[in-house]
DNA sequence: ACCTGAACACCGTTCAAGT
DNA sequence: ACCTGAACACCGTTCAAGT
């Protein structure tokens, strides 16, 4: 990559996160090109698709918690781990508004630039729940794509204004019916 | 109103539940004019803002939960009057895919067409769960605006294609949660 | 190699002109 | 009273033309 265009893209990056924060993930794009002081078809053929866009602006945050769940997996009993993965994933997420429902739309679609990202997150959730089971800490009749479908209901529910207020208490409802008291 | 007024707004009803139904709640307005058979500005005058049409196409849908919470809290069980009602505002709004999100962004908003539907579903719901609470079925450290978000957040994974076939084991196990074991 | 303006087919809003 | 076409400012996609 020649070094204006390796600016280019870096910055776009940058903005498209600001950007994406202040009006979510439906933002316009022509808008995240004008802000970056470029023209919208360059914006375009960095990242071909909204997606694409969404998947470079979140692969460091995807990557730390990749890395955050085999830690807490040697490091915290089961029951522990998985909830401190779990409330960090829907923190995460909730940074970008309705970036959880394309995260949810890509899990089945592998054209999708943000599958791979989703199938990872899944899968080290699903980690983490299948030694909360064997340690008997968790319910044993979900499975990992449940765990996932709950997780991304709650960041759902921290994208609305209306709601957001709740769903740390929620979280504790919903993450209760997951663990077995012990 | 005079006839042909009438039959345009009966039959732009009627298809905007068709339209919205296969498209959401984002649908296009000019395709649900288009399809009607009217000018944009017809549908427009009619209906002026989204939230007013979705109303207009709900209202029937909402009167009948309506009763029905009415009717269950005299003939059912409180647990079971509960699950029962909520089942059917679940099933409800996700007939139009989108529908809840609108709702949530509505209950706040005293300016949207929706705002009145969505505080009577909440006071009925939230009727319904104080009966429950009242009998000792369901935990006391919940209210309905929480007993709403949790709703509107199996709803949301009923609008996920990929969620979708996990939500009626998920509703048992959120509500499980809601619901003291007796 | 990389960038860009312009044409294109969409969207919802608004309103002057028609019946 | 009620309807409508057209102008407007947006959107994402595409590509020929420029450096």
């Amino acid at each position: 990559m020649r070094a204006d265009a390796k600016a280019n893209h870096d910055h776009l990056l940058v903005v498209a996160g600001t950007v994406i924060t202040e009006h979510g993930v439906d933002a316009s794009m022509r808008d995240i090109a004008r802000r970056a002081g470029v023209g919208l078809a360059t914006l375009l053929r960095h990242f071909p698709t909204r997606e694409s866009l969404l998947e470079a602006m979140l692969r460091t945050s995807f990557d730390e918690l990749t890395t955050k769940a085999a830690e807490v997996e040697t490091t915290s009993p089961p029951a522990d781990a998985l909830l401190a993965w779990l409330r960090d994933f829907v923190a995460c997420t909730t940074n970008y508004r309705g970036v959880v429902t394309s995260m949810v739309n890509a899990i089945e679609d592998p054209e999708s630039a943000l599958h791979d990202s989703c199938v990872t997150m899944r899968a080290a959730g699903t980690r983490l729940l299948t030694r909360a089971q064997a340690a008997g800490a968790a319910r044993t009749d979900i499975d990992g794509a449940d765990l996932f479908a709950l997780a991304a209901s709650l960041a759902w529910l921290g994208d609305q204004p209306a709601l957001e207020p709740r769903v740390e208490r929620l979280f504790g409802v919903v993450m209760g019916a997951v663990l077995v008291k012990g």
